[in-house]
DNA sequence: AACGTTGAAATAGTTC
DNA sequence: GAACTATTTCAACGTT
C-alpha cells in the first residue's frame, strides 16, 4: 500500500472535485422538484397522485423499450425460424 | 371535486413539464456521474472506497468518525475477531 | 460513545449469529438456483430466455399488485366521486 | 428449433416450478432478516453500521483492513480535510 | 479474464 | 415515527 504521488494526488482531486459538483448541481435540481410538488400542494392539487401520474408517464416510455428487448431476446432464441408460424406463435405465448 | 376547467388544466400541464424537464436533467448528471467514475476506474482508482470517501465529505468528517467507532465498538462487543491475527496484534497495541 | 456491556454483547452477538444463519441460507439457495440453470443448459434450454420468461411471470405478478395500488391512489383521491361519470373519466384516463 | 413434445414440456415446467420455489424461499428468507433488523433498530442499535459489521466479517478481516488504509491514502492524498478541526487535532498526534 | 450490462440489495426520501 | 416508494449502490452474469 503506497502513498499517492503529486500527479496521482492531482488526478484524484480533479476526480472528486468534478463529481462533487455535478453532485451539488443534482441535488439543486431535487431542490426545484421539490419547489414545484410544494407550489402544486399550493395550488391544490394532490401530491401524491401527481406523483404517481408523473411515474407512470416514465414507466410507460421505460416499458416500450423493455418490450423491444425482450422481444429481442425472443428472436434471437428463435432464430430465423420467427417467421415461422411456429416461432411466432411461441412468441406470441411469451 | 370539480371539473377541471381550461386554466386548471393548463396549469396541470405546465406543472408536469416543468417536473418531467427537471427531472431529464437530473438524469442526465447522473450519467454524466456515472462516466466520471468510469473514468477513475480506467486509472486504477478503487470505485468503492472513492465513493465512501465523497459519502463522508458529505456527510461531514465528525460523523465519519462517529461512525467508525460506533463500528469498532460493535466489533468489540462481538469479539470474534479477537480470535484473527488482526484483532490480537490490535489487542495487543491496546 | 461507551463501551457495551455484557447483555448487550451478548444481544449484539445473537442478532448478528442469527442474521447470519439466515444469510447463509440465502446462499446455499442462491447455489441451488444456479445449479437448476445449470441443467437447463446441459438439457438444451436457451438460459437467458429461461430467465426472462421466470422474470415476466414474476413481473406480471407484480404488476397486478402495483396496478391495484395505483388505482386506491386515485380512489383516495377522488373520494366517493369515483363512482360519477367525471371521476370514472379521471381513471379511465390514467 | 423443433416443436416441443410432451416430455420436453413437462420438463420445463419442472425447472420453472423448482426455481420459482426456491426463489420464493429466498424471498421469505430476506424478509426474515429484514425483521432482525428491524429488532436491533428498536433495541438500539445503529443498522447501517450493523450491516457494515456483517458485510466486513463476510469479506474477511484482511478485506476489511485494506479498504480502510485505501480509504485513509485516499483522504490523506486529497488533503482538503485537513483544514477541519478533526483532521488537524490527527495531523498534532502524528 | 476484464468489461459492460442487468438484476438484486440497501439507503434515502415521502406519505400518512 | 412507521411503512412504503424511489433512488442509488453493489454483485453476478454473460460477453468479447
Amino acid at each position: 500500500m503506497e502513498a499517492i504521488g503529486g500527479n496521482a494526488a492531482a488526478r484524484l482531486q480533479s476526480l472528486v472535485q468534478r463529481i462533487e459538483r455535478l453532485e451539488g448541481e443534482k441535488a439543486a435540481l431535487s431542490e426545484d422538484i421539490k419547489e414545484i410538488f410544494g407550489e402544486a400542494k399550493s395550488a391544490g392539487y394532490n401530491v401524491p397522485v401527481l406523483r404517481a401520474l408523473i411515474a407512470e408517464r416514465r414507466k410507460g416510455a421505460a416499458a416500450a423499450e423493455e418490450r423491444r428487448t425482450l422481444l429481442e431476446v425472443y428472436r434471437d432464441a428463435l432464430g430465423d425460424l420467427a417467421d415461422l408460424p411456429l416461432g411466432q406463435a411461441a412468441m406470441a405465448a411469451a
